[in-house]
DNA sequence: GCCCACAATGAAAGCCCTTTTATATTCACT
DNA sequence: AGTGAATATAAAAGGGCTTTCATTGTGGGC
């Protein structure tokens, strides 16, 4: 392994003006600069990361904090897409991208540890549980972090708008002729859910259309098997919805399950819109009309607002909101005659 | 941040005791172990992870190489799904995971030159394109890799039996009485993708059955797109297959959709059996056949392979080999009558 | 000819930790 | 009391890099 010692050595100049030649300094001569950069080259000269940070106090990496309830970790459709770009955004400012967990070293020891530990220069957080107490530990330290999905004055955060999601799900509906619209909550505690439900709400007051008793049915985790019995119990209402938005696209589909197996077809009987645009929505039968979210603006954006923090501009606590738009695809249609 | 020298401080045993304790050596006392432990644990000390790999050169970082040509980046659902486990494994034995990149402090440099300059302990492989220079850079070295889905005595290698999978795929259609197998390839040079091609020869005339002219439909990155028109090519022949086995779920989706489109209904008319099982199979209409890798054992293996080959167990490169299933849903039966 | 400003280089200390080697202490046993 | 192990602690030397501060040399202005 080659160091700046050798590079010295060989050049005849000190240790310190090789460093500085690497660095940019002003007060090295540019015909110096290349000799060293030449000589580096030839010794095949590679930095050391890990001395750099230990002087430096800058690890050039940022902490990837990403835990799923449901424990399908990583392969959560909308982390995936997200962190790609963010990803794409963060190397090209020179840092790398390391995952956080709660352990370290085998043992239990929490994230604000691991990331103190590990010297991270920043956090991209995505969770599901943010009561969860080794995350308000992290979001109470000084590192800085930029969250998704959440909103939350201690931290930089990026989310797209999910009340004007639910508005547009609702107002599309509507303008297909849909009185009695009903809502596929995503259930519990997440953000996206409660803030969509919100947006239902608000959409059908703001519509004349209130919301009747039962019109709000609670699915469970975005899944699709309580998607499908959250649908049953508004089939069985008296007054039944002609149309469905679901807060999620596994709701919907299971709700699009649950009425073809009471007979019922989609969209000629009943409309679903859902939520999210993941990759199944356009592959199923029928296709699934939806809102979709700039997944890749959103990591752009999270990037780009985590990095400006770490390089210390601006001090407030950014809360950016991404705006939505409907998909149309086939399963909406304006209600039957019935 | 405190460090060893604060505790020595104030216990006022040596910095040297004082690391020896966290390092549980056997020539410290136990009281003196609990009394900087205790310590410790009052003045919130960590350890720097810097530090430790500067002078230990061990990093406890493994590097994570995933390109994909298509550009889908981390999206791939496979990758997803065995990095996961991957992860699990490797946080447990202490390790955490980088993403390795071309660049690094925003200039083009080679995953190799990245590795070096972060020092990693070692990589776990993804990709589509292993003709890569910079990725034959890196296998060159004595950095520890396992790679995945790709054969190479250069390297441990952890993949699914494709060979056996396509056998399984092409067996199955013909237990259902089918004769004239089509094959929709992934085309190209993926390594997976050929295996599964000879496979299905094999099985073809291993079968008696051969594989008559046009009967392997090249499709191009495993897309929907290409399965589409493969299929096209292949209802077009005058003796028509009666079952396709397409090399990737996506290829066997577009296929689907194209029979439908050719006014044919799937499965009683033609069956196809895809490969995969990608979140997606289970979901379209008619819910896919496929072939089911065991994406977590994939990644749990990977994880323990590269690990002890980190430890410098087991001097040979290890090239393991999983099994495969069928996994049965509705897009494959008997051939009609016809 | 002298002083000053400036350009170019280097010495040395420090970042935090591990490990080898040395020293001090204890104890068992003759 | 004296020797030889253990046992317990510490000193010191790195590991590779950055940065502050000092030093040397050069030319301009008077």
């Amino acid at each position: 392994m080659t160091t700046i010692y050798d590079i010295a050595k060989k050049t005849g100049y000190s240790p310190t003006t090789v460093s500085k030649a690497f660095n940019n300094y002003s007060d090295v001569r540019e015909k110096t600069r290349q000799e060293i950069l030449r000589t580096a080259q030839e010794m095949g000269y590679l930095p050391n990361a890990h001395a750099r940070t230990l002087t430096t106090k800058k690890s050039w990496t940022i902490g990837v904090l990403f835990v799923e309830g449901t424990g399908a970790g990583i392969r959560h459709p909308f982390f995936s897409a997200v962190i790609e770009s963010f990803k794409q955004v963060a190397v090209a400012k020179g840092y790398a991208l390391m995952f956080i967990s709660k352990d370290v070293g085998g043992k239990q020891s929490g994230y604000l540890e691991n990331c103190r530990i590990r010297g991270v220069d920043g956090v991209v957080v995505f969770l599901s549980d943010y009561n969860d107490p080794y995350f308000l530990e992290l979001l109470e330290s000084d590192i800085p972090t930029v969250i998704l999905d959440y909103d939350t004055p201690q931290s930089h955060t990026v989310c797209s708008d999910n009340r004007a999601g639910a508005l547009l799900a609702v107002n599309y509906l509507a303008s297909l002729g849909h009185r009695r619209i009903g809502h596929i909550s995503g259930g519990g505690n997440s953000f996206p859910g409660s803030e969509r439900e919100l947006g239902y709400i608000a959409a059908m007051e703001e519509l004349g259309l209130g919301v009747p008793d039962g019109y709000i049915a609670e699915g469970a985790f975005f899944s699709r098997e309580s998607g499908y019995d959250a649908m049953l119990k508004l089939l069985e209402l008296p007054e039944c919805p002609t149309a469905v938005f679901a807060s999620g696209d596994l709701l919907a589909l299971g709700a699009v399950m649950a009425a073809k197996d009471k007979g019922l077809s989609v969209p000629s009987d009943i409309s679903v819109i859902g939520y999210d645009d993941i990759e199944l929505a356009a592959y199923v039968s029928p296709a699934l009309t939806t809102i979709r979210q700039d997944t890749e603006m959103l990591g752009t954006r999270a990037a780009e607002i985590l990095i400006a923090s770490i390089d210390g501009k601006g001090q407030d606590k950014e809360a950016l909101m991404l705006p939505v738009e409907v998909v149309v695809r086939e399963s909406c249609a304006p209600p039957g005659r019935a």
